[in-house]
DNA sequence: TAATTATTGTTGCAACGGCAACCAATTTGT
DNA sequence: ACAAATTGGTTGCCGTTGCAACAATAATTA
């Protein structure tokens, strides 16, 4: 049993009796992926959904002016897939290992199945709060893009994964590059910033990890 | 029988008698609001969501530093709270009715009831299926916002709502406020840049429609 | 019809930030 | 241990765009 897939909403604080249940309904099976391979291509019918269990996942888009754009950096307990997979859809976008990954595969038939088994609904109620779920966190990221100046998106950015300015150091997620996309500004851009707001006395930082130092 | 139900996914293709099964289970009422009211305010427990019948409603969001942010712009046909329903969760927005509307509220109960019955299941499935929907159009949006000059979001918003470039005109469903918003700029700056393209040839436009000239 | 309000387009100014090129430090692979 | 690759920070340049103020229609209301 991976500690990861507890990380995941559908599987939280179930027994690991019930996790294996689940996992049998579901059809779970683990795989491994070398860095730089693909899990899913573009126009690959979906019918699966992924939940990392190590590593990181770039789900990606190539568009027509040959530009390449990241929709969603998933690692260890986050999914992806599942919208496609719900929908039975053609994917418009492609699933690459950024580093060696591993996953697990999950199958989204069951939720086309009507049921009175409680454990079985259970899942798939668990499953729609995540599609829920899912799209109030875009909305989240949606509110942070739309600002207008790269200061206020960090600042929305850091408020919103480090919660309140306590004094109290924190994780981002991201790398740079990561915290640049999901921001949608240009890295270097967004260094130059956190460096000027590290001299204005907001913040300190190093890496990954921030610290808020007056509110 | 309002023609604006059949419009959403939840209720399209269904035959009128069926409509009327559907909204009893789902405790269908229309309501109407002047223009300027509240139909949600912030912190209420969400246990129902709406279809907008008539009318444009914005759902908004006011931030600690005083700005609103606009967050949804819906009108005929549309629905807004499925997340928060859902997952029965306090609402961080609040819905204003931006011209007079007329909406139909719907309860999300009779999602979290497991059933063997057909036309339950289908509108269930429907639900989630609308979620799912929802969550690549969100996608969609983010992958605009994430551009990084205005013209490349002009031109991958018309892209995303008018089609392919094929000399026929079509309606934007956003006054030039509304586009502003959900390209995340400022509304005159995207008056020059529209009539930028329209001096470069590219596309012409009056009001909210628009025709490409050149692919 | 006159007055008011809403909507869209225009323009000057300043600065925010994309871009490219570079360096330093760390990590990875052989 | 060494080379190669990755990651993060710095800087100069200048184009893009936010912002404010205003003009011109169009739509609404008295």
């Amino acid at each position: 049993m991976h500690p990861a897939i507890l990380k995941c909403s559908l599987f939280a604080d179930l027994p690991p009796a019930k996790i294996e249940e689940a996992l049998r309904l579901m059809e779970g099976k683990v795989f491994s992926y070398k860095k730089g391979s693909m899990m899913l291509r573009v126009a690959d019918r979906v019918s699966r959904f992924w939940l990392v269990l190590r590593g990181t996942v770039h789900v990606s888009l190539d568009e027509a002016d040959g530009t390449h754009v990241i929709m969603a950096s998933v690692s260890k307990g986050g999914t992806f897939g599942e919208s496609l997979c719900f929908l039975g859809q053609n994917a418009p976008v492609y699933a690459e290992a950024k580093t060696d990954v591993e996953v697990l595969e999950l199958c989204g038939d069951f939720l086309h199945i009507p049921t009175t088994d409680a454990f079985t609904f259970l899942l798939q109620q668990r499953f729609t709060a995540m599609l829920a779920r899912r799209a109030l966190e875009m909305n989240a990221r949606i509110q942070i893009l739309s600002k207008k100046t790269m200061k206020e998106k960090i600042l929305h950015l850091l408020l919103h994964f480090g919660g309140k300015p306590n004094g109290k150091p924190f994780l981002l997620p991201f790398d740079r590059i990561g915290m640049a996309f999901y921001l949608g500004v240009d890295r270097s851009a967004l260094s130059r910033e956190l460096s000027r707001l590290q001299e204005e006395g907001i913040l300190t930082f190093e890496k990954n990890r921030f610290v808020w130092l007056k509110s």
